[in-house]
DNA sequence: TATGAATGAGTGTTCATTCAT
DNA sequence: AATGAATGAACACTCATTCAT
């Protein structure tokens, strides 16, 4: 009863979703062909067909909006990657499926592999806060050293684990970056079973080290 | 002979290439604090204690500073590299000094480790003539696979060493990054000796397989 | 009789009259504080806890709310006066009685000494139509006049009354308004006492010299 | 010889003094008939017949402007009536000639009768940082209490002085910001002798009092 | 050659007002 | 009647580039 009596306020509510959705996707998907600088407020109100100030009900500043593209880039990563490491009980299969899911999430929405590539780089910049954009990215970073621990062979530290995960993350996003970027240069490109292979190889090596410790 | 009829020309152009070459690194140690996209031309004037109008006098543009500051940056690292895979008779340890070599080089100059990182975004976006760039940025890999191509096992096409080259160049500015990131966050960072290992063994697997191709 | 009749209309019309009343109480208590101009409708909605559109159903834009708070002012500080000026039969101490009453309004209701000083720099722009606040201020003094003229000594004409009348309202206004801001300033103030015989001593001068006329 | 070798200097330093004073102008002209609020910065260059951009590298901001605006319009008021004290050596008559000096520097100049006026209101807004202008316009007072107070009667503290120069100030401004809104509203004005003396009874009883102190 | 004053198109952001629910 | 999401005109301010000196 009571979860029926606010049906009637979720009616606006929707709508209110939905506008701030569209205004999302379409962030992404201009920050993606023309770079997060280069996108203006008003080409994302155009695209979206919404009045410039509407924009402002949804999103204080561009950064905010910056701000909440990423942690929903963030969650759909790591939701993928923890779906990946529960169907996998064999441990050393389960390291192999964390790269699977990663490289499928990225070639599925380039978007957000070019996206966290140009905010990397801003996390660098010493100008203006970025504080809060650290502050997601670190938490990123956390939780996939927790997913990957386990992964591991041996006993591994948290510190151990993290900075696997760190090298998991920039090994596929680096390379897969070469990839798109070779693309767009009209490159003949690997196929996705390519580089799955050129990757697994890649981190097998590393991650054995990490695990064993230097000897 | 050739070279001492321009000396009496060189007083004046000495001081010229002074000038644009403190422009040069001014704006690369600029790019590095703020960004490319915040740094302003008079930030760079200001800095490098020039009026602002004489920048146009050495630079048409800021795309064109860029430009002249990648290419130089490619120079001397591939320099580096070549400097490195000479020294290096045996193939076996040739891949391993190409990656060091690399290695040093960024870790001395990260200002390049970011621009080139920067760069790499920009070369997706599809505004803006960034066509001179993608040329720069490919000639690099070109060259770089050329070095790369005798350092492999076995027999290895063309295509196949630029595609090491870009995963050795791929690899080593993403976990770089990575680490620069990390430093910045005031986390732990690896030693120079631990990220060279990790590098190493995730290269090594990585051209194996590049090297012997796909069973 | 006729006045029960309104009765039953005067249910609804209580509760219209008073989310009026709250919008003008509130608008005035942030014309106070942040000035009109940086009073915007939301910030008096918000405090009034009203919907932002149901402003609308009361006062059709910013200026008519700003009219009628000006309106109610006069109204109130004129009716102060009237009662002051009732109260006195005494020729010779009238008009200390009308200075008194206007200070004693101001000092309790600092919120309209500083609109109506606001206003009247309104008045003087060429820019927006302020003929109906021009009206309505000129009302003003049209009233005032009348009040002052019979505090004068001697013969005065209608337009010597109104002189006066502008006078002292000017006086007023002027110096408790420096009062209000020296306050704000955390200077010492004056006493109610001290302001109150300024300005009796500064009146008295004044209205010797305006009732008399000039030769 | 030194003089002389910055008068080159000097040549392009005087076209930059001659724009900001021109930019000066224009903006005292419009806020006096459009109000501080109502003159945008693009009404400002326009009349000035120069480049929206260029406002910007004579002021930061609009509130800059203002405040130099006021200091100006300060300088000159106490410079005039330096000289009205200076040129009187009887204490008796120098009270009055402050006024006049007083008066005629208002009607010669309305434009800084109704800045003085705006910013009044201003000073009292508890948005935005206004503290240099109250630094301004609490300086303004000091020097005129300093000027003020030689000329009472008797002995009187600094403190006292600075309460007449408010009076004095407050006194002038409001009754002259009365008689410039009626002259806008078409009413008859007042004659600037009659003016002159309607202020000067009234400072008249003011300043005894604040001299003499209460009985 | 070197300079820096001048420029104005471009951008992020605000806010009074409208209108569908 | 009450609401608040949507709107877009308006504005302050930025900055790459030009050009007269």
């Amino acid at each position: 009863m009571v979860l029926a009596m606010n049906k009637p306020a979720t009616r606006i509510q929707r709508r209110k979703d939905k506008t701030r959705q569209i205004l999302l996707d379409v962030a992404l998907g201009l920050f993606y062909e023309k770079g997060i600088y280069w996108t203006k407020i008003e080409d994302i109100t155009d695209r979206a067909d919404i009045g410039k100030g509407t924009f402002y009900h949804y999103f204080e500043t561009k950064e905010v909006l910056l701000q909440v593209l990423l942690q929903q880039g963030f969650d759909l990563l790591l939701t993928r990657m923890k779906e990946a490491a529960y169907a996998q009980t064999s441990k050393s299969r389960m390291l192999s499926s964390l790269v699977r899911a990663q490289l499928e999430f990225y070639l599925e929405n380039p978007e957000f592999l070019l996206l966290f590539h140009q905010v990397r780089g801003f996390l660098q910049l010493k100008v203006l806060d970025v504080s809060a954009l650290k502050h997601t990215y670190n938490a990123y970073l956390d939780r996939l050293g927790h997913l990957v621990g386990p992964a591991l062979s041996g006993k591994t530290t948290a510190n151990g684990a993290r900075h696997t995960a760190i090298a998991l993350s920039a090994f596929t996003t680096g390379l897969l970056t070469h990839h798109v970027v070779a693309a767009q240069n009209g490159e003949m490109q690997l196929g996705r079973q390519e580089i799955q292979e050129q990757i697994d190889r890649s981190v097998h090596g590393l991650t054995v080290g990490a695990a064993g410790g230097r000897k």
